[in-house]
DNA sequence: CTAAAACCTATGACCAACTCACAGGTCAAA
DNA sequence: TTTGACCTGTGAGTTGGTCATAGGTTTTAG
């Protein structure tokens, strides 16, 4: 198989066959007559895990990991179950800021609800902004909360 | 005030202010003596300003932008309730998205369970991932789901 | 007075995972 | 034979900083 035939096997762009190529988790042989790189069906197969890989979180780093110790005949399987469940933990805190900023912007939204347009006077840029009560913020001058 | 005063009365990294001088956002003035970039108290405003900003989730170019309409004595607010209101919908969709990933890493998780650890055989990478049914993905070589 | 510490400058690389543009070589069908 | 589709490698762009380097300046301490 030739990039773009193996790219359309798996879905994907030969830009990524070309890159994945680079980073080590295909190992196409090359054609010495046209320097063309030439994939079989196990790159196909190595492709098509990377992505499943990729929907599960996992980095390609991570991925080019798996493949080398399935080359050397160990099992990654241990590894995959240990890297995953970190992955999970991270997501679930990129989760949990996600939301926390979500929460920041609504309540800015509602606070800004009764708020008239401002031209800014050189001592103010934008009053929506700056007059916005940051909870994750540390308190600055003089402001207190109680 | 010099870069590393006003990052300190900031709460930011030198390197951040340097950075935000270079976008723009900042606009000290040159000392020829010494060649130092000078900042006064209006780039204190304006990167408290800033940084407020990024918490609620503005980008770079947006605050460039609220800052130079306001130093054109124009309201930003109009743009800011604008901008704001297209960014928490982007929050929200990859808040979605985190959660779907996270949904599939949970499904398989609990399909790993019960399965044994497996070597690689040349047919097979890691089963755990292979065998994975992604919920997401279109269906394949006459895998059926009902 | 001098030497070291702490600061300043500009430039460029680095992160993640691609995607795209470019310039030049190869191969198929018309 | 001339298109057109494909191949090659390289380098830049994305986002918001952070860090490294090399060299110049100012402050502080001895
Ligand atoms: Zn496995
Ligand atoms: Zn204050
Ligand atoms: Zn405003
Ligand atoms: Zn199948």
């Amino acid at each position: 198989m030739k990039v773009k035939e193996l790219a359309d096997a798996a879905g994907v762009n030969p830009d990524t066959v070309r890159f994945y190529t680079r980073e080590g988790l295909l190992r196409p042989v090359r054609n010495p007559d046209n320097n063309y790189q030439h994939y079989d069906a196990e790159d196909l197969r190595r492709l098509r895990f990377a992505r499943k890989s990729r929907r599960l979180g996992f980095s390609l780093p991570e991925i080019r990991q798996i493949l080398e110790r399935a080359d050397d005949q160990h099992s990654p399987c241990p590894m995959v179950r240990d890297v995953f469940e970190h992955r999970l933990a991270e997501v679930e805190r990129e989760i949990t800021e996600l939301q926390e900023l979500r929460t920041r912007m609504i309540s800015a939204l509602s606070a800004w609800q009764d708020m008239p347009d401002g031209t800014p006077d050189g001592h103010t840029i934008c009053r929506l902004i700056e007059h916005w009560d940051d909870p994750s913020a540390p308190p600055c001058c003089g402001e207190q909360t109680s």
